[in-house]
RNA sequence: GCCCAGAUGGCGCAACGGUAGCGCAACCGAUUUGUAAUCGGUAGGUUAGGGGUUCGAUUCCCCUUCUGGGCUCCA
């Protein structure tokens, strides 16, 4: 054994991550310290740093309580205390296999190691396999918190044994462990799911199932101003609406190829009278059969066809999850028939800068491009043809750079039958999830035998783009419900004003009011309720409402209103007609608010 | 699907193994109010469903369903 101790490290001179992550996979050491004196049999797994803190992995004995969380964070305070070094050494594969004879996680860890590269790390009584990457010793560690305890496969895969994790956050101070601690409090705020119950836009009942969703009347109204704006937007692009089944035979999905790599996501077959029908989890294969309806000259391609309709996909039991993940989905999906090479370029351009204008006129600010990439040596999961492969991978890496938008490449995140662009967010609570997704597509043209006439009179293939732009309106809902905590711009408020008579006189007024504001398709509640004005605009703030109108004797003489705007901003009183062409100002022009 | 934790009026919560209570909301009445909660009253629960232990189960055990946190998978 040789010690190879890095000479004493200043932190302070480190970039912020940098240290972060030693602190944190620090801290991993010491709660694995703590593991093992609680439970002498635990066998280790990792403990690398994370984003906010770090998790170590263990198989034990029994299943982890809280109360050990408890224990085991008053350990590692100790240990901290004790100030104990960690100390590096190189060590032999001999050494390392006698001294982890009893860790099987840590003998395989040790099959990908080198001879000369196998380190460990030891402080206090405690000694780990480890590549290296600490803080000089235990009180360096910084504030953590252990928050969690859930289960996890042994190197990510499932097939392997599922192990016990447990999370901490950790941050350089008490302070910043605080502020994070108050950015949890505030993404429970936002959550979809809570706003969701109390703003009654959406209904999950167990009766009906999970995954389905109730969009209730005012959740179906934000639904439904979305839907006619991105339907107009796509008319105005060329794009042709159509209307398809949500059943179709199965025979369709497996000439298709779904049912070979997609069937473990369909929901289960009917059968009636010899015949096997399938809801669809995709409606590609319908789309192309309104391209096979008729002859098509490469005159009318691009050919775009595009449809809002429900697609319905068996999400595995755990994975279900508000409306951000369902398995009843509304797609905003369209199929674009590309005559070549070229017209492919153009199309996914299109549609990269739609989205680009989509979710800038909706604010959303937070996500990512990812190119998603094949896997050549994952024929199982993946149709085997490389060519096909390397030219649409090439094709999108292209256009992207080409459109200016920045992006990561991901292999072995492609959709089965070709690479793809994804548009990932984040939710409120910091998971990823994909919004959408543009696809280049030779195979099912293959698959489907599609021909085009082209100009020199010969048949050619054409090239299928899959795109999405807002997603399925359960997860764009979601993602906005999050992204404006429940506070929408004016356009996709459910309510838009909530008039408020101040007396029970003034309530003819306050009707006559609300019928100007619906003359213009304002949606608009009149408050009659035998409360006080207080009370009522309590309410309607507590509601989101974006406008408050007071009506009393003095209003009801100028046929005015008094104006308050969500968040209690006072306008003072404007003439009705005022308030209307204000109110469709912002409304026509979508503005954010804010 | 897997690991763990949960499930109590519409919502948020309480109840040493002794047949469920509070706040808000709802409903009724009084009040008629000038920019975030008027007062009083009434009603509402087979404690997710099923089985078991017990003289007795919201409470303990088992199964199912659903929810949450993760893992895996995905729009």
């Amino acid at each position: 054994m040789s010690d190879i101790n890095e000479p004493r490290l200043d932190l302070k001179s480190l970039p912020k991550e940098e240290r972060l992550n030693r602190m944190r996979h620090s801290a991993a050491h010491v709660l694995a310290e703590a593991m093992v004196e609680l439970m002498p049999e635990a066998e280790l797994g990792i403990g690398p740093p994370i984003e906010t803190g770090f998790y170590y992995d263990f198989r034990l004995p029994r299943p982890l309580t809280n109360e050990d969380l408890v224990w085991l964070d008053k350990r590692m305070n100790q240990s901290r205390k004790g100030k104990h070094r960690f100390q590096m050494a190189a060590i032999s594969r001999a050494e390392a296999e006698e001294r982890w004879a009893k860790q099987p996680f840590k003998l395989d860890l040790l099959k990908d190691i080198p001879d000369d590269g196998i380190t460990q790390c030891t402080h206090a009584a405690f000694t780990d396999l480890c590549r290296g990457g600490h803080v000089n010793h235990t009180a360096e560690i910084g504030a953590f918190k252990l928050m969690s305890i859930a289960g996890a496969y042994w190197r990510g895969s499932e097939k392997n044994p599922m192990l016990q994790r447990v999370y901490g956050v950790l941050f350089e101070t008490a302070e910043e462990l605080a502020a994070h601690e108050q950015q949890i409090e505030d993404a429970r705020r936002r959550d979809h799911r809570k706003i969701g119950r109390d703003l009654d836009l959406f209904a999950l009942v167990d009766e009906i199932g999970p995954g389905h969703v109730i969009w209730l009347p005012a959740g179906a109204t934000i639904r439904r101003e979305l839907q006619r704006w991105i339907e107009d937007l796509e008319i105005d692009r060329g794009y042709q609406h159509v209307i398809t089944p949500v059943v179709a035979k199965r025979e369709l999905y497996v000439q298709s190829g779904h049912w070979d790599h997609y069937r473990e996501a369909m929901y289960p077959v009917m059968e009636r009278e010899g015949e096997e029908y399938v809801l669809r989890p995709m409606n590609c294969p319908s789309h192309i059969k309104v391209f096979q309806n008729d002859q098509h000259s490469y005159r009318e391609l691009p050919l775009r066809i595009a449809e809002l309709g429900n697609m319905h996909r068996w999400e595995k039991s755990g994975q279900v999850s508000g409306m951000s993940r369902v398995r009843i989905m509304t797609l905003n999906d369209a199929h674009i028939f590309c005559a070549d090479i070229a017209q492919v370029e153009s199309e996914v351009e299109g549609v990269l800068r739609l989205m680009e204008e989509v979710y800038g006129i909706l604010g959303l600010k937070d996500y990512r491009y990812r190119l998603s990439l094949g896997d050549p040596d994952d024929t199982e999961k993946y149709v085997d043809n490389p060519p096909m492969w390397e030219a649409g991978e090439t094709l999108l890496r292209d256009v992207l750079q080409r459109v200016g938008l920045e992006f990561y490449e991901a292999k072995g995140e492609a959709a089965f039958y070709g690479p793809k662009i994804d548009v990932e967010f984040k939710t409120a609570s910091g998971k990823e999830e994909t919004l959408v997704t543009v696809q280049v597509d030779f195979h099912l043209p293959a698959q489907f035998g599609l021909e085009y006439i082209a100009e020199d009179g010969a048949r050619a293939r054409p090239i299928i783009v899959h795109r999405g732009v807002i997603s399925t309106m359960e997860r764009m809902v979601a993602l906005l419900i999050e992204e404006y905590e429940g506070a929408f711009p004016l356009w996709l408020s459910p309510t838009q004003v909530v008039v408020v008579p101040i007396a029970d006189r003034h309530i003819p007024y306050a009707e006559e009011v609300a019928a100007a504001l619906k003359a213009h398709r304002l949606r608009v509640d009149v408050d009659a309720r035998g409360e006080r004005m207080n009370a009522k605009i309590r309410d309607a703030q507590l509601r989101k409402v974006p406008y408050v109108l007071v009506v009393g004797d003095r209003e009801a003489e100028t046929q005015a209103a008094a104006v308050r705007a969500r968040g209690g901003k006072d306008l003072g009183a404007m003439p009705v007609a005022d308030i209307v062409a204000m109110l469709r100002e912002e409304r026509d022009t979508k503005a954010l608010g804010r």
